[in-house]
DNA sequence: TATGAAATTGCAAACGCTTTAAATTGGTCG
DNA sequence: CGACCAATTTAAAGCGTTTGCAATTTCATA
């Protein structure tokens, strides 16, 4: 259109010849302007495509509008495999209150902590997503000692000081995984996981473990296998020792769908049928699976609705900072597919 | 760790008893500090902790220190299948020169334009990143009219103003599919496409023609059916329509995966065998192509390496906005796997 | 010791907005 | 008609930087 935009709250006074500070209160609908001058300046505003200017706003507020997501970059080949739907869910939450995400990428080599305390202390988000917790987070005591509005994707296990998060129910999805297991007559598990100290990690193990001891029945063994997360050679060798042993699980549980899926392929290349020599189980509900033969059995862990959830979370806690904490614990939803099924009678021996 | 941190310019100044002016100077390197000076000041800066604030050097420099990529969100089980890729090559080109990527989210129902807009004039990006162009692209048109560096994935046909784009050649990936099934003795291919006016749509079916016609070999033909994007009901009546017609095509291209997978799906249900009985050919080398029974072939659009560059293209834009726009054409490589092969002899007729 | 140029540092304005405190306007009533 | 109060508007300070220009220091040289 026509250049007589009002690029400044200065501008667009002057045409109303009104003075800053009026315009600026009117724009913000405060009661104490008069309704008919509220009215003429919110017209004009729009009508000279007035946007106010972000960083002179965020210099006196003190608030950014936006919220940050610490993101690790991985390997050339290593994309986590639901960010997609996580940033989709996060977005979705947070633009109905008028809150940007943007990613503070930590580069591999870069430290995570050194990224975090710069985009906390430069002031460039009034908020911060966390994910994937580790036992010992640096992170979140930092953030807990700034007193820093967050939400984390993940738990702490016994957090110093208790802090906001969402987590998956992965000890409720991991204990009906094995009462699935057990129901198909399966005795001998085996669990495929990492050997990084996550705090999803121990709920899940915890989870299989626990229900295995509920159970009661002794003649029930669990066989675990685990590897360094991000390491894909020793994530196929740590399924191979365990489908190659003599004694083989009727069934194995990867720790999450990529585990689990790269169990499937391992198994198809072994020549072992799923799910008639052996079930498969994962956890999250990656696209992927749905396709991977003979189709995963899994728990959706319903990452975009987790995420937006989040982000309303988030929102609360920068509104309100002195609040309790909060947290929710979502249970995942069993996806039954095909690569579940009875436990063989006389489960092979690979030589 | 003590509180005695130097969280402005001015106290970090006090500190060393020297003016903000020098401080600030000294912490930029300009050569006219004294060297000495220099040092101790990055030392103490460093010693206090002390961050500079974004707002306040974005409100003098004018620079927001972000790029921001303009992420419309759709329907509640549509997540782009490769955000997570893009937006990981995004950050990962981005981190380097010390911009954060931030996401525009479109809300659905919201305005595209009117979101990009704010955007800019709020000042809160150096630069966009605008995917998925169409046709007549009202985005391009308004980041043309205010000189906004901006990089687009896709590219105009015929554009009003020359623009910075990366694009991956469909033109030739397509020619090179025909060329591929032709080889294998199809004469005639099927193509499920869309029927959104997206200029990558345009380029990828040009291609797939032009390769016909220079063939030269008048028993080949074409069965084209297209759908209205993201409507799955309608993608799936489409491919129906043409695994059902009495001459089914004996090789069916998918204008990218998502419609190949689908296709194969359809095909397994109606019991006909890929590669055996009909081959297929999709685009971009998502994830869950390789899990698609039989393994779907397709090419690989590289995503993340483009995400890449783009990053790389969209700051030298910011820092000479005055150069000639860059467009670089990105050659897919097909990935061979197992749902294509040879032409069946006679092909078979569904009822 | 005085002098001037080069080297170094500092003052103050500006970026565009919000907000405190104060000024102006208008209306009502004795 | 003047005074007072409420309603409305405004001046000015300040948020934390960068930067043009001016001031100060340093130091070799006369």
């Amino acid at each position: 259109m026509g250049d007589n935009r009002a690029k400044t709250l200065r501008e667009l006074a002057a045409r109303l010849d009104l003075s800053i500070t009026t315009v600026s209160r009117a724009l913000a609908g405060h009661e104490q302007i008069a309704l008919k001058t509220r009215q003429r300046v919110s017209h004009a505003a729009r009508e000279l495509g007035y946007v106010p200017n972000r960083a002179a706003r965020q210099l006196v507020s003190g608030r950014s509008g936006f919220v940050g997501l610490l993101m690790p970059i991985r390997g050339p080949n290593f994309v986590d495999s639901y960010l997609g739907e996580f940033i989709t869910g996060l977005g979705e939450g947070l633009v109905s209150h008028g809150l940007d995400l943007f990613l503070a990428t930590v580069q591999q080599g870069q430290n995570e902590l050194e990224v975090l305390r710069h985009v906390v202390e430069s002031g460039r988000a009034d908020g911060m997503v966390v994910p994937r917790i580790a036992e010992q987070d640096p992170r979140l005591a930092y953030l807990a000692m700034q007193r820093f509005p967050s939400v984390s994707h993940g738990r702490l296990r016994e957090p110093a000081n208790p802090h906001n998060w969402l987590d998956s129910d992965g000890e409720a999805a991991f204990g009906e995984a094995f009462d699935l297991l057990y129901d198909h007559g399966h005795r001998h598990i085996g669990l495929v996981t990492i050997s990084d100290r996550m705090t999803f990690r121990h709920y899940r193990e915890a989870g299989l473990e626990s229900a295995i001891v509920r159970k009661g029945d002794p003649s029930v063994r669990l066989s675990v296998e685990s590897f360094p997360r991000f390491d894909r050679l020793e994530s196929v060798a740590a399924i191979n020792r365990l489908l190659h042993r003599p004694d083989r699980p009727t069934a194995i549980i990867g720790l999450f769908d990529e585990i689990a899926i790269a169990i499937l392929e391992q198994a198809a290349k072994a020549g072992i049928n799923v799910p008639q020599d052996l079930s498969v189980i994962g956890f999250d509900n990656i696209t992927a699976g749905a396709y991977a033969p003979p189709g995963l059995t899994t728990f959706d862990a319903k990452i975009r609705a987790s995420a937006r959830d989040l982000a309303h979370m988030l929102v609360k806690v920068i509104e309100n900072p002195a609040d309790q904490p909060a947290t929710r614990l979502v249970r995942p939803d069993l996806v039954l597919r095909a690569s579940h099924g009875p436990a063989p009678r006389r489960p092979k021996v690979n030589e």
